[in-house]
RNA sequence: GGGCCUGUAGCUCAGUCAGGUAGAGCGUCGGACUUUUAAUCCGAUGGUCGCGGGUUCGAACCCCGUCGGGCCCGCCA
């Protein structure tokens, strides 16, 4: 069973409603690793809504969180307003300075700044949760119930976290952290409490009154998510591996839900996505792929299938190179077969029809729209890459594909695909490998394989090529020109003209490539290949 | 120190929860298409399931131990 039905499954014991949630601090550039949350998230929806069950994916937009730190795509000003709430200072500009008059005349936060790209991606990607941003539940007051319960017992609280987590908590601890006379959650010190007001005293010396039910502060995080499970309903919530951990927020958030009054969601812990071979994601260090950029090159319906096809408890290496390459065509190749078809078959082992019916979910997760399979379009990413980087012009490539595919019309999806696959290209992440070439100066490596008979092959490809029109016909014809008059078959003047002109064994067809090659350059490559063979019998 | 994940074919991984003859895809090799836009199609190849014990008629799967890899435990998905 896919892992999304499993989680479906153990919701529908659980009862007929439910609520999903993810939740993310918007405090930097959203990447491909918050997508996992989100995606984990729309499919168990998908799953239980399958399953005939009422679900709701929500995400709660964690702008209550405070500045951290000063990142580096931001200017030194940000040092004044750490520790304050996300959602209420201003975003950084172009040059990373806070912009404080669209923060004042239009309300445009640090959070917005950073949520509105990432939705939009979302949006592209098939998902549209609905939002709950943080920073309004306090100051609407919906965590007033639970703070109240928090700051009333905090003994409890802190027998729970430091039973729990093994942490011992500091002497002032307080559930409650309150706002102080700047605006910032940092060095305040509870000094008294009587609902709802919590008196403190910050970093400055000055003293104040905190009212909880009107957002003036924010709980711990370790209170914040539990709470919220609570007023929001939550049921069942996709986490990374991090709240995971023995002692974790989640392990503490579970006994404490239960003193706020309400069972806690049903977990799903799922392990983090890495950039190949430069560790695990960040906003801070800006080790990041974001998800915008991901589907500058790449359509939604692959984004997905990575999710959908990966246990969650499995690491992702995410690879903008050959990784996405072969991610692609294997969805390519998958969503060409007729699943239904080959499950229908008997004879069928229980491992293999596991295999068949899982990848059967994940596809179907895989597209942006429910209950809507992406059609194969049946063209594969190396072939698209190739024509892409042959055919300047599209519609060279949909003649191309006319003749090699049947293809009578391109359709929106592979409009799209070109369109992504020509930034892909002109992106630093499109893999050499991928990449044509035509050798500027012989290859030795590939020279040397060649056979000393050979040699004669390219002396008539450079005559043949020096009597024929610089055109596609042209060189095609001087191919076979060529195999004829060196009394060989056309396989080793191809293996010849590979070795040549790029440098391998194989490859794409060549005569539409050279053709838009220059017809000297190409024809003193032939003559010094032709030198560099001759000496070879020579001297060895 | 506490804990989580992980080890299965050359590679990426299913299969472990519900024990019943080792599964995919890629790669590799071969063939076909009277020669190819890295194509397509067909076929073949390939694994003492990390290691050692135990339970069982039967273990990749359950139990105990052990070794290796990754990671979490202020905040982070």
């Amino acid at each position: 069973m896919h892992w999304s039905d499993v989680m479906a499954q153990r919701l529908a014991e659980r009862g007929q409603n439910h609520i999903v949630a993810t939740g993310i601090t918007p405090s930097g550039e959203f990447h491909i690793g918050h997508l996992r949350e989100i995606l984990t998230g729309d499919m168990i929806v998908r799953a239980a809504q399958k399953a005939g069950l009422n679900a709701e994916l929500v995400f709660v937009v964690d702008n209550a969180d405070p500045l951290r730190k000063v990142y580096p795509f931001l200017s030194d000003d940000y040092h004044a307003l750490i520790g304050h709430q996300l959602g209420s200072i201003p975003a950084p500009d172009a040059n990373g300075h806070p912009d404080w008059s669209r923060f004042e005349n239009e309300g445009w936060s640090y959070g917005d700044h950073f949520l509105a790209p990432f939705l939009d991606a979302l949006a592209q990607i098939g998902v549209e949760p609905k939002l709950l941003p943080n920073l309004e539940a306090y100051q609407s007051g919906k965590f007033a119930a639970a703070t109240k319960r928090a700051c009333d017992e905090p003994g409890a609280i802190r027998e729970i976290i430091e039973r729990v987590s093994g942490r011992e908590l500091s002497e002032d601890w307080f559930p409650w952290q309150p706002l102080d006379s700047k605006g910032s959650l940092d060095g305040v010190v509870v000094t008294g409490y009587e609902y709802p007001m919590v008196h403190w005293r910050d970093a400055h010396g000055i003293e104040g009154v905190s009212d909880i039910t009107k957002g003036e502060g924010k709980l711990p995080w370790r209170l914040d998510w539990p709470a919220k499970w609570g007023f929001n309903g939550i049921t069942c919530e996709p986490f990374g591996k991090d709240h995971g951990a023995a002692g974790g927020s989640y392990d503490t958030g579970k006994e404490i839900a239960r003193f706020f009054g309400h069972e806690p969601p049903t977990p799903l812990t799922y392990e983090w996505i890495s950039l190949r071979g430069q560790g695990a994601m960040s906003s801070s260090t800006g080790n990041t792929v974001g998800p915008i950029e991901a589907l500058e090159l790449v359509p939604p319906e692959i984004l997905r299938y990575l999710i959908a096809n990966s246990k969650p408890n499995k690491a992702i290496e995410f690879d903008t190179g050959m990784g996405l390459v072969n991610l692609a065509d294997d969805f390519e190749r998958w969503s060409s077969r007729d699943l239904q078809e080959e499950l229908s078959d008997s004879s069928l082992s229980r491992r293999q029809r596991v295999q068949l019916e899982d990848t059967e979910t994940a596809l179907a997760l895989a597209s942006p729209k429910v209950g809507n399979a992406v059609s194969a379009t049946s063209v594969s990413f190396r072939h698209l890459a190739l024509l892409a980087q042959i055919k300047t012009e599209d519609v060279e490539v949909w003649r191309s594909l006319a003749a090699s595919h049947d293809l009578e019309e391109p359709t929106v999806e592979l409009h799209d695909r070109l369109r992504r696959m020509r930034n892909w290209i002109a992106s630093p992440h499109f893999p050499d490998e991928m990449r044509i070439s035509v050798r500027k100066t012989p290859s030795e490596e590939a020279l040397a394989d060649l056979e000393a008979e050979h040699l004669q092959v390219i002396n008539c490809l450079h005559k043949a090529l020096s009597n024929q029109p610089w055109t596609n016909e042209g060189i095609t014809a001087a191919f076979k020109a060529a195999a004829e008059s060196s009394s060989t078959g056309m396989r080793q003047v191809y293996r010849v003209c590979y070795a040549v002109f790029m440098g391998k064994e194989r490859g794409p067809r060549l005569a539409p490539i050279l053709a838009n090659c220059d017809r000297t350059e190409m024809l003193d490559l032939v003559v010094a290949c032709s030198n560099m063979v001759e000496r070879k019998p020579a001297s060895g």
